[in-house]
DNA sequence: TTGTAGGCGTTATCAG
DNA sequence: CTGATAACGCCTACAA
């Protein structure tokens, strides 16, 4: 079923039908009525590629996340989703992993997808201080089409970046906990993405602007899963602490339960703060005081600027950055 | 740059440059290389649409889930992503939510898009037992391209389900708790999509097998969030009850708060076992003992199936069902 | 207001 | 082994 036998059918011609399709006003509201009829009966859609091979676009627009099984992504990616289908976008999924290579592929991927636009979620695609060759990919596909970051940042011409203030976020947990008079403070970690060192550096500028000297063996990269986090604070030898700042919730779960372990008590003699707050934040016990890292907002905007990038002619900031929000539960004192 | 500047370039007609293209057996090796050097040095890379307008597909396929942020959903879709895409096809997401109207409209949206197949997750897509006409724009869908659905049911021509079986899993569940004691046992559920049905029958057929009868006030539907169910269990007048079977982690996480609001001791006074195995499952202390849905099993199977019906002519299952895996931590006795 | 015809970039069939 | 050429289905000047 295509343009032509919808034509014949209400014994017009195909550039008619064309109009009626997309909304023409030069069209009778008589003949409009009669082509209707006839592509509601066939349920006719009109064949997106031949469309897409007249516009150069079907209106997609490529994902790509590291991990879509992560809580923080999976989070972002359904806000951005539902933003986009919204303004009439499809949404190409790619799942990149954290290696170069295939972070370099699944852009060309989507690349070759011949998407508008391309959306990457998530530090990680600011490269790790490796140098600006590292993200040259990016730069490369900005050429071709606008790039948009969430959570990360990258320059260049043609790339747009989202981002949560996680040095000031970190900043003031650190400086929270510092007010009721912790001083050794861990921090627990593990990445160094652009988003993890800036957590760091916000770490380090509340130890330092408090006049507490800054300890590298402080600074932890306790593991990737829940029971390594709590075994390694078990089984490493630390320097004494009161309280564990980290760059992820699941880190700071670990962490409690070292501290159950232990038969620490929590927070009386033991304060940690989590980020993301995630649902792993309210499932913990006792639930984790957690830094709200704005996924909603971040990507509320994403999409937005999106949208006028490609449908307006307006210039758009080349980033925008949210405050994260210190969200309290019951591992912090009040 | 397309096909037609390529041939120019390398001194050849566009049927040699898309013979090189898609590796036909028929071209002389030397002019092969002269018009791969060609395409390397462009950067060449055939038009997506064309191609697709050509050959009526351009290898995607639509991935429908009610909710990406779902912790069980994110799963599914990172397995379902990764085996697709190594198998040549690109993945369009769409997050319908749960609402019959956005089901079908999400479910539209994919078919106008052209993708080769749709993939379904939840059970949420089998209906809630609303008759047939629930899941009539599934059938219809099918009649078009195949449809396959992960962890539901819904039969028709086209349509290949790849389910857990809960019933099963939840029926033993139910004898293992009733194998060391316990008599009085809650079934928390929070939906009555296919899944959840299964659930709570495996839970009957449990009890009534060991001689236990079914009260339909041990069957409750305490919220859709962690502390709702908390709060529910500590506000509503209860039978007594000594063990508890969830349809979901993030219930049995409640029911461990309410434990812990009560000062009832986990597993000794009161056994818990959730659902899917999550991360909630081992970020909530005591850890949860789970039930293992297979999702990995289920989506690897369910990319099979798929690249087997459109890529061959073998005929393949119209369901395919794994069991589901108790797995043992804190909230259970040994 | 409506219709005709050319173009979008590939693939595939047929001659050569 | 290679090259013309006709599809594929739609959009849109340009004509009528």
């Amino acid at each position: 079923m295509n343009i032509y036998d919808i034509a014949s059918m209400a014994g017009v011609s195909i550039a008619t039908v064309s109009r009626v399709l997309n909304g023409s006003e030069k069209v009778s509201e008589k003949t409009r009525a009669r082509v209707m009829a006839v592509i509601e009966k066939e349920q006719y859609t009109p064949n997106l590629f031949a469309r897409g091979l007249d516009q150069g676009t079907i209106h997609s627009v490529g994902i790509v996340v590291p991990d879509i099984s992560d809580l923080y992504m999976s989070d972002c990616v359904s806000v951005l989703e539902k933003g986009l289908e919204k303004e009439g976008y499809s949404c190409i999924l790619a799942c990149s992993g954290y290696d170069q290579k295939s972070k370099v592929s699944s852009v060309q991927m989507l690349l070759d997808k011949m998407v508008d636009a391309l959306i990457l979620v998530g530090s990680t695609y600011a490269g790790k201080g490796g140098g600006p060759e590292e993200t040259g990919y990016i730069r490369a596909a900005a050429g071709k089409i606008p790039v948009f970051i969430v959570n990360g940042i990258v320059d260049g011409p043609g790339i747009y970046c989202n981002i949560c203030n996680d040095r000031q976020a970190v900043y003031e947990a650190a400086s929270f906990l510092i007010s009721h008079g912790r001083r050794n403070i861990l921090f627990l970690t593990n990445s160094r993405s652009y988003s993890a060192l800036q957590k760091l550096q916000g770490y380090k500028e509340g130890l330092i602007r408090h006049g507490i000297p800054v300890s590298e063996e402080r600074i932890l990269f306790p593991g990737d899963r829940i029971h390594a986090v709590r075994d390694y604070l078990l089984n490493t030898p630390l320097p004494a602490f009161d309280a564990v700042i980290c760059a992820e919730d699941f880190l700071a779960v670990g962490a409690v339960k070292y501290a159950h372990a232990r038969g620490i008590r929590i927070p009386e003699d033991l304060e940690i703060i989590g980020y993301n707050n995630s649902s792993l934040a309210i499932s913990c016990e006792p639930e984790l005081t957690s830094i709200n890292s704005r996924v909603e907002n971040l990507c509320t905007n994403t999409v937005d600027f999106l949208v006028r990038r490609l449908e307006t002619d307006e210039p758009i900031p080349q980033a925008a950055d949210f405050s994260g929000i210190l969200t309290f539960r019951q591992t912090t004192l009040p």
